[in-house]
DNA sequence: GAATATAGTTTCGAGTCGCTACTATTTGGC
DNA sequence: GCCAAATAGTAGCGACTCGAAACTATATTC
């Protein structure tokens, strides 16, 4: 019943903030697993953009985010297109209305309120909810990560250098796409610190 | 597409950590708008422990909160009693067998998370995830507090010192109610400032 | 080439949510 | 004191969501 426990007020402030992220429920016609799906393609690269790939994000059943790829179809916010090297595979696309749709996230509002926070704050804030996240073990399941912090990256041995390769997939990666999360990442235990900076 | 900006980041942990609070979706048979009650419920001074309190506090509905407390009535969680003061209120209670469910709370893996970080960080993420929830309008529509920070209270004129008492409901106040939540709460000026630290 | 694993979809039933309508009680104005 | 408006709570309905199970199709493994 004391208050002096901050680890608690932490966890009903991520409740009630966790559920303030998709607004009022219904924001633009999305309910809150289709925004996170939408924000989820936003931000995956080329290997993750698929319905596996959101579920295993989401925490849900494949059959589940099926459902939810498909009402986002049906609304043209999502394109399908056939993996050509993978038959079984349906890659995910955003379509410019998406992006349009994207502008009116209702979670911008979250983050327009933590950019009021000094800068110094913000990163450290992040650094706690990273710390949390890893340690909670719903993380365990769904290990998703940015392709600059993970062990399959190597630098490109040919072209122009500022390419790179992906040692799971064998496939080359564009700087700009290294940023992107990767259903696929292991963390490089060599840049554990920096990512923790 | 640039991953340098903290604050998305940080609503995209949100939004999991949000999700992860209350499990893997049905721990203990109960779904996440009833964990919110029973947590609300454990929380919440004998002047907010109502249907009403309860939806202002989760941002929905009178008639949506009615059921939520139902299914807790009908898994022996929660009690009703009529409020001999005001024939139209029912106050409710938390029973033994509430309390026993509380212990495995879900959301205390998140805590526990957050415990394994130095003391001066946790004061730090939390003062952050405050001031992001006061900032995001989310928090306009239910501002709820502790009576130790609120206004209305003042110290009791009679008795033993220990007591206090609350202008707005005209009642006396026990110290150990003060941690206690309420949907009355209105922040007092003098003490923003110790609220903050 | 058969067995197994993976990607994805569909269907179905249980359950949730919010809206509207309704009752009962209290409060406010005259 | 009395009538209107506000408040607390519940009940029923319809739309929708989720997860489980069953199913198809393609890859992979031995």
């Amino acid at each position: 019943m004391t208050t002096s426990d901050p680890c608690r007020e932490i966890t009903e402030l991520l409740a009630r903030l966790g559920r303030a992220v998709d607004g009022d429920g219904f924001s633009a016609g999305l309910n809150p697993a289709q925004w996170s799906a939408l924000r989820y393609l936003a931000r995956a690269n080329r290997f993750s953009r698929s319905t596996s790939g959101f579920a295993a994000y989401h925490g849900t059943t494949r059959g589940t985010a099926s459902q939810t790829i498909k009402a986002l179809i049906d609304k043209g916010l999502v394109r399908r297109e056939p993996d050509p090297m993978d038959g079984r595979r349906v890659m995910l696309h955003l379509t410019p209305a998406a992006r349009d749709v994207l502008e009116r996230d209702p979670s911008q509002r979250l983050a327009l309120a933590a950019r009021s926070m000094p800068a110094p704050e913000q990163v450290s804030v992040l650094r706690g909810l990273r710390a949390i996240w890893q340690m909670s073990d719903a993380a365990a399941d769904s290990s998703f990560g940015e392709c600059a912090l993970c062990q399959h990256l190597s630098p490109c041995r040919e072209g122009s250098g500022n390419d790179y390769y992906c040692e799971k997939k064998r496939s080359k990666l564009q700087s700009h796409e290294l940023q992107s999360i990767c259903v696929n990442f292991d963390i490089n235990d060599l840049t554990a610190d920096s990512a923790a900076r």
